[in-house]
Formats: structure tokens, sequence, C-alpha cells
DNA sequence: CATAGTTGTCATCTC
DNA sequence: ACGAGATGACAACTA
């Protein structure tokens, strides 16, 4: 897993390079949190997010010194939050909740580098390094500067301390905070941490602190030294015996505190990047080595930044750990790297060594949080790439100048449009994407409509890299156009992990149960259906309902309007075709049942009929039987009443009343009446009754 | 575990 | 001829 993302704070201030390191089974974070000008913070909280590992922290100003004073641990599962909303507003939620009081931090401007060693119970904490730099054109604010009661010795006013921020490395090392204790659990803090304590400005709560922190740092002391004879991946172990100036080194069997960091906040002059030196520092061992050597903070943090991606580079395409980078390459490009990790500005120095850093990210009002988890789904693919591109380049001869111009160029064939060159934001060149375009996204949220952000599939949000495809024509089409047309994306997407996650299970496991592939899944894609995971993965910006539900000139014209991949357009006709046969297959049962039911009405009314029909004739039969009967009488009785010529009544059995037409009645022997004569007898009979 | 119902998808047909 | 809709058949899933 590897990742290199800028993160930027609710503020908009915070720009953090994420970096997860997995090698030789030991997980590593590294987080690089670069904390920006008082005017890039929005907001009145400053929140450290953790790694995907570890827990999530909080910077609280210290008002009475104008330092940072605490490092608290937010919570545990800090990073548990709610995929759609914005993390850190989670986050900040979360501390709201637990009563933690927040200083406003407007007068921040420092940076500081934080790496957190996490995944297993042996994972330290590494406090790599950190410095505070003055604000407000180089100065710092009320709300940060001045004397650090953590730092006592950096005087009055840490910001009028030595230029390079090891002069303040040079005093006494602060007194620690009590409440901070994120770090010696690497990552796997008790369940007590969870509730973060309150500020306590109190000076007993000072001389508390300050004894935790001499104590901890013993025991991290001797868990460095027991570190340091324990078995070591051989990536590791080969290092060891390099020069000691590799943050992520010192990241993995060095514990400390990010009270320790804060206190180097607190008392760090200005130029944070000068004093910042890993050349050297005996890290493993305390802050305080590293603070009481001018020389151990020689080196510089995008040394580590860049380290760390290639260790990634080295444990993902080099899983037999026989990757090695050039120590003499890493150390030969100091800080060209970082600003190449860290910004595209063609100024060097008035990203670095200025300390002011105000303007270093011209879209600080831009901003939008991103967890680590929104790393590995959001994660600019392009980081990949160029991951790739460097692995592929490099291979075992790791030359970290040469992947640096990979990301310094932004047009670079690889199918990256970094865009670097054109933005003065950016931590590498896809991260720049993604900070520039999330930034870039939000600035014309009021513009876009939500359907254009919110009604894509899964959830996403118009890929940044995508802007930042659109971007590379000119940046004014970046600021201007943009707001004006939904979708200015370059579709051209590639897949990131969970894209290509999602994709294989889309592609590759046709057959498949999906049970099996959704075990593959995290819990939101498997909520998704197949279409959507697929154009997830492919990051169509559309969502599949209007994908179906599209008109077909609509349909026909999004196709042409957009420059999509072939394979993009495949899917979408797909998804199209799946979709809409979805729904006549849907209508179609629909239909089917609607027949069925009609079918059994009919059914229902014709059987109701026949038994009307039924008792009708049943109705007719009886009465029919009645006017027999009554007719049968009659007949008898009439006979009863003749008589023949000599007075005897006439025997019914031998004679028959024969009607004639003129209507008189007429007495036969049945053998002389035949059958027609029997029928116009009974006419005559019928005719005489309706005479009568 | 078996079973029926539901749903999505594909192939094919019809309009 | 082409596309959209309709529908039978099948498989996967679910209760």
């Amino acid at each position: 897993m590897k990742y290199l993302k800028p993160w930027w704070s609710d503020g908009g201030s915070l720009l953090h390079l994420t970096i997860l390191l997995s090698l030789a089974g030991l997980r590593l974070d590294l987080d690089l949190y670069l904390l920006l000008p008082p005017r890039t913070l929005l907001g009145d909280e400053l929140l450290l997010s953790g790694g995907p590992t570890s827990p999530a922290y909080a910077l609280s100003p210290f008002p009475a010194s104008g330092g940072w004073r605490r490092a608290e641990l937010l919570h545990p599962k800090g990073r548990e939050r709610d995929p759609v909303a914005p993390p850190e507003s989670q986050l900040l939620r979360e501390v709201r909740a637990l009563g933690v009081p927040f200083i406003p931090c407007t007068r921040v401007d420092a940076w500081l580098v934080h790496s957190v060693a996490a995944g297993d119970a042996d994972g330290a904490h590494a406090l790599l390094g950190a410095a505070a730099a003055a604000s407000s054109a180089g100065g710092v604010g009320a709300g940060v500067n001045g004397v650090s009661q953590a730092a006592p010795g950096s005087g009055g006013n840490p910001r009028a301390a030595p230029s390079s921020p090891l002069a303040a490395g040079e005093e006494e090392k602060a007194p620690a905070e009590p409440t901070a204790q994120v770090s010696d659990a690497g990552g796997h803090a008790s369940e007590e941490n969870e509730v973060l304590r309150a500020v306590d400005h109190s000076s007993q709560h000072e001389e508390n602190e300050q004894r935790a922190s001499t104590q901890r740092e013993k025991s991290l002391q001797q868990k460095n030294e027991e570190n340091k004879v324990a078995d070591k991946p051989a990536w590791e172990a080969e290092k060891t015996s390099e020069p000691r100036n590799e943050i992520h080194r010192n990241g993995t069997d060095t514990v400390f505190s990010l009270e320790d960091l804060f206190q180097l906040l607190s008392s760090q002059p200005e130029n944070p990047l000068e004093g910042i030196s890993l050349g050297d520092s005996p890290l493993p061992g305390s802050i305080n080595d590293g603070m009481n050597s001018p020389t151990h903070y020689n080196g510089n943090y995008s040394q580590a930044v860049s380290h760390d991606v290639n260790l990634h580079e080295a444990m993902l395409l080099c899983p037999d750990n026989t990757f090695r980078r050039d120590p003499l390459a890493r150390t030969s490009q100091p800080q060209e790297l970082f600003l190449q990790l860290n910004s595209p500005l063609t100024n060097p120095e008035q990203t670095l060594s200025g300390t002011n850093l105000t303007g270093f990210l011209p879209f600080d009002n831009q901003v939008r949080d991103l967890t680590n988890q929104d790393l590995l789904y959001d994660l600019d693919v392009n980081i990949f790439d160029e991951i790739n591109l460097m692995s592929l380049a490099t291979e075992e001869g790791f030359d970290p100048m040469e992947i640096s111009q990979l990301f310094e160029e932004p047009d670079s064939d690889s199918g990256l449009s970094l865009n670097s060159s054109h933005n003065s934001t950016s931590v590498t060149k896809s991260n720049s994407s993604h900070s520039i375009c999330e930034g870039a996204s939000l600035s014309s949220s009021e513009s876009l409509s939500h359907r254009d952000l919110e009604g894509a599939v899964g959830g996403y949000y118009p890929e940044p890299t995508k802007l930042c495809h659109m971007d590379h024509r000119s940046d004014s089409h970046f600021h201007g156009d943009f707001a004006f047309q939904p979708v200015l994306h370059n579709h051209t997407y590639h897949l990131q992990p969970s894209a290509l996650e999602s994709t294989y299970e889309s592609f590759s496991w046709p057959g498949k149960s999906q049970k099996i592939r959704r075990g593959y899944l995290n819990d939101t894609d498997r909520n998704l259906s197949r279409d959507e995971r697929r154009a997830k993965a492919l990051h169509i910006p559309f969502s599949v309902d209007e994908i179906v539900q599209m008109p077909v000139d609509s349909f026909n014209s999004m196709l042409s309007r957009y420059y999509l991949t072939d394979f993009q357009v495949s899917l979408i006709r797909d998804i199209r075709r799946r979709g809409k046969n979805k729904v006549a297959a849907q209508n179609c049962r629909r239909r089917k049942l609607d027949v069925i039911l009609n079918l059994e009405d009919d059914v229902c009314n014709l059987q109701a009929k026949k038994e009307t029909l039924k008792r009708e004739r049943s109705q007719c039969h009886k009465a029919i039987n009645i006017m027999k009967q009554k007719l049968h009488d009659l007949y008898h009785d009439v006979f009863s009443r003749l008589r023949d010529d000599e007075g005897r009544p006439v025997n019914p059995n031998q004679y028959a009343l024969q009607c004639s037409r003129d209507g008189s009645v007429l007495i036969v022997p049945k053998e002389l009446v035949t059958p027609g004569q029997k029928k116009e007898n009974q006419k005559g009979k019928r005719k005489s009754e309706r005479r009568n």
C-alpha cells in the first residue's frame, strides 16, 4: 500500500503528506504536515490526522507562550470517519464532543514532520523533526509566537531565535506534555487515550509534563536500544549501517511523542527548513538528541519524503527487498526534491528559505479535507503512475533525481498531467494536482452543481486530477472556464488501487460469485452495484442513473463532448445498456405480472358469471316444472269434467284434447292425433288461450 | 440444506 | 440497417 498525497486541513493551511510504507511486514506511516501561514487558516482549530493506522492528533497552540503546547490524541479510531462527510469535520466534531478545548491557532507558521510508525504492537512513532516558522511576513502571530514555555531556552520570542531552528534544538528540550500519549504505543493507544485531556496551562501541569517527558524519554531510549538489537527487515538492517540521516529509518525505530514535536515547534525559530536536518540525527534516541545537536537536523524533509516514496517503490515493486536506493543519490539531492515534492514554485527560496509561507499556496482558501482513508480511495492515480514510472525507470538503480525530474515534467508523456509548473502549490506534482484541483473543486463548488460533484458514481467528486488535466491547458481556463463548465475533466482516468480492485473484480471475475468478489470490497463499495463500482473504477464522472436515464441525444452528446477512452465509452454504453435492460426487464416483469393478475381477474369474473347462469338455469327449470305441473293438473281437471255420449267419464289415457283453428275444442282419440296435428293442436290451444 | 421468489444480465426477437 | 424496447432463459442472491 502506498500513497502520497497532500492533505488540507479544515483551515486549508495544513498541508499533509502521508506516505504509507509497508516493507518487509513493517508498516510505517509517515505523515508530513506543513503548517501554513495564518491567513491560510480559515478555521480556528488545527488538527493533525493520524495515518491510517495511527490515531489522530490535535494541535493546540499555547496562548501563553505562543507556541504549540499540546499534542492530543484525539481518538484511536479517529480515522474511522464517515467516508462521505469531510473527515476532519467529523474529527472536529469528535473533538468537540470530547470537550477538548481548542484554541484558535490562527498564527501558525510552521511545518513539521511527523513520522508515525504503526501497524503492529511494535510499531513506534517517530518524531522526525519539526520546526516552527514565523508567519505574518516572516513573523509569528501572537497566537503561537512568543516565548514557548516548552522551550524556555528559546527566549521571549522564539521567532527571534536563530535562523536555524536547530538553534532551538540546542536549547534544552522543553518539558513534554504529559497529555501527549500518542507515540509510544505505535498508534495503538489505549482507550483512555480516546478522551483527550484539556489543555492545561498551569505551571504545575508543566512540571508534571516535564517529569513525564523525562521518564518517557528514558523509556524511549531504552526501547530504542532494544529496537536496535531487534531483528529488522533486510532493508532496514542494511540502512542501519548507513549514516542515520533518514527520516523513515528513524521513524521506524524511534519513538517520539508529539509533544516533543510541539516543543520543537514552539521553540523553533523562523526558518524551520534551515534547522531541520535529519542528517546524522540521533533520532532513535530521543528528539532531545536531535534538538541538542545542531547538526542533527541538517538533513531535509524532502529527503525523508522522497525516501519514503522510494521505500514504497521498494516494497511494491521489489518485494524481495532487493531494491536499494543509492544513499549518495539520496543525500545528494537535499531540498530540490523537497521542492519538487512540496512545491513546484520556480523559486525554491520562496518556499524554503523564506520563513513566510504565505502565498505558498494560492489556493489556500480552496481546501478540502481528506483523510488518509480518502487517500486510499481518492489517491490520485497519477501518483501511482509516477511511482510506477519511478520503478520502471529505476529498478535497482534508483535515482531520486531522475524521479524528481519525472515529477517535474508537467507534460510528461507518461500520461501524467502533473501541471505543477502551472501552479505554485503542490507537494508532489500529483499532490499538487490534488491540492489544487481539490481546492479548485471547492472554490468552484458554487459554480458546480451538486449533480456534478455528487452525482458521480460512488459519490466521487470530479477527480482532481482530471481538473488538473484540464488545467494544464491554461490557467485561465482552469480558473475561469472551469466554473462555468460542469465537468472539464480529462477523463482519461487511470486506475487507482481501489479502482484496480474494482476493475479487477468487475472484469476479471465475470463468473465468480459476488460473495467472493465482495470480499475484496470495502464497505463503501460493497453498497454499490457492479456497474457503479465499475464506473467508479474508471472514474467515470457520471452517475449510473445519469447514464441510464439520460436521453439519447444527451447521452450521445455527452459521449462526444468529453474526452473518454474507449474503455470508458464502452463501459458507459454497457452501463446504459444494462441499465436500460434492467429497467426493461423490470417493466416486462411488471407487465407480465399485470397480465397474470388481469387473467386471474378474468377467471374470477367468468367463474362468477358461470355461477349466475347456473342459478338462472335452475330457476328456469323450476318454473318450467311448475308450469308443467299446472298444465297437467288442468288437463286432468278438464277430462274429469268431460262425459261421452253415454255420460261416462272420458279416459285421458285414450283421448286427448285438440283445439281446432276456429277455437273449438275437440276430444280426439290419441291414436288419431298425429305429431303434426298435436303441434297444431298445441298452437291452436295457444291461440285460443290468447284469445281467451 | 433445500426451495421459491427476486433481480440482474444476456441473447434474441420485434417494432 | 440500426436502435430501442420486449421477453425468455439463466444465474446469483435472498428469505
